[in-house]
DNA sequence: TCGTTCATGTAACGCGTTACATGATTGC
DNA sequence: GCAATCATGTAACGCGTTACATGAACGA
């Protein structure tokens, strides 16, 4: 039980959930569309598929033309993951879990991106979950920054209060998640089929935006 | 030439620079008063201690009793890390390389909090670089974003969004950094015995709005 | 046909952590 | 005298990268 997850493994099987791929188009998903955050190399990658497949989580599936098995002859056919249903009550499993790790940086991010098949409570415990992480960071900042304030040179003063106020702002960003979640839009998206909910209702992403300019991705923390 | 320098040594060069430390000192001022963006463990910095004195950087003094060469006697003293005068040269040299890899995120972070005794045109191609690094990193957010803009949903534009709100903030701050240093404003302070200049001078430190990462960033591509 | 992008993999290595093991010093 | 913190280290492992090796599909 508890796994240790681990960042991309949570991620394979996320996208995987989608809809199944191959490893190449994989990455991608991981490196641009999802994971402005995160670059992982086919040397992570593949190895990972391998071992996912082999606890039972994801089958392989060849690409090649119908009726050729592919692995029979000698070409050598693309490989399709799918998800098994092994998998995908893991990836739900691991959905589910809060436990500390879900609010570092970079977890937090993978967390935050598959929002879409969270239920509600556990958006809000991940939520808040980050937000006490982050103001613990800033106490302890506040306290060595004052504990060392004489002693340090303008430089490492600035980069201090610069890296202080990334972290403010980023709780006030989740502040303002914790807050849309609180009252109540629920916006779980993205499962096809699930389009129909009217989309003029009023309160959509916490940022009216969506639509702001044609041009805002980015990377988290 | 170009030795790869790598973060955990520069900073220790660094910092022995300023004055002579043992391990456990060098571990606290690299964590808080200097590292808020980063950590680092004992079973890290001890065996970098242990080459960086190997290759003649660092010295080694024990600082038991004097007149007692500690080594001699069973007792374990402290060690004192001290910079050798190749240490010094060495670091110089480091200081002064603004290869690519400078402009990555925690190596320039590093690298920044090492300014006091940076020189001011070395300081100035670092902060274009990494400018200029960031500036291709939100190239490569919008093309993503609009390439795959429909396909996504809310959550995954959000952090997207959020993260290129980032970005684009510390591209300002440092827009703010150069233009200060491009005035003339020389803030090489620290070393003790440079508080007389005036505070209410128009344009001290640039307050800008900022945004950056104190730790555990996302490195993408 | 030739270069680019798609596609899959492996081996060696880098950099760092955790957990463990040990002992000295300080303050109550 | 005992706990906390200071102080130094090692071994095993985790997670990821780079560089290498291979080959198919596609478009100009």
């Amino acid at each position: 039980m508890s796994r240790r997850a681990g960042i991309l493994e949570f991620a394979v099987l996320g996208l995987l959930r989608e809809s199944p791929m191959h490893g190449y188009e994989l990455r991608k998903r991981l490196n641009t569309s999802l994971g402005v955050f995160r670059a992982f190399s086919y040397g992570t990658l593949y190895p990972c598929l391998k071992t996912l497949v082999a606890r039972g989580w994801l089958a392989e599936e060849s690409a090649a033309a119908p009726g050729e098995p592919a692995t029979l002859s000698g070409r050598r056919a693309k490989i399709v993951y799918r998800l098994t249903a092994d998998g995908k009550e893991h990836f739900e499993e691991l959905l589910s879990q809060t436990g500390p790790d879900a609010y570092e940086d970079e977890h937090f991010a993978a967390r935050f991106a598959f929002f879409g098949q969270t239920s509600r409570d556990v958006r809000m415990r991940v939520l808040e979950g980050r937000r006490s992480r982050l103001e613990e960071r800033l106490e302890k900042m506040r306290a060595s920054l004052s504990r060392t304030r004489e002693r340090l040179d303008d430089y490492t003063l600035e980069l201090q209060r610069h890296g202080m106020e990334s972290v403010e702002r980023e709780v006030r960003w989740l502040n303002e998640l914790i807050e849309s979640e609180r009252v109540g839009r629920d916006l779980r998206t993205s499962r096809p089929g699930d389009a129909e909910r009217q989309k003029g209702a009023p309160g959509d992403l916490p940022r009216p935006g969506s639509d702001s300019r044609p041009d805002s991705p980015g990377t988290p923390t």
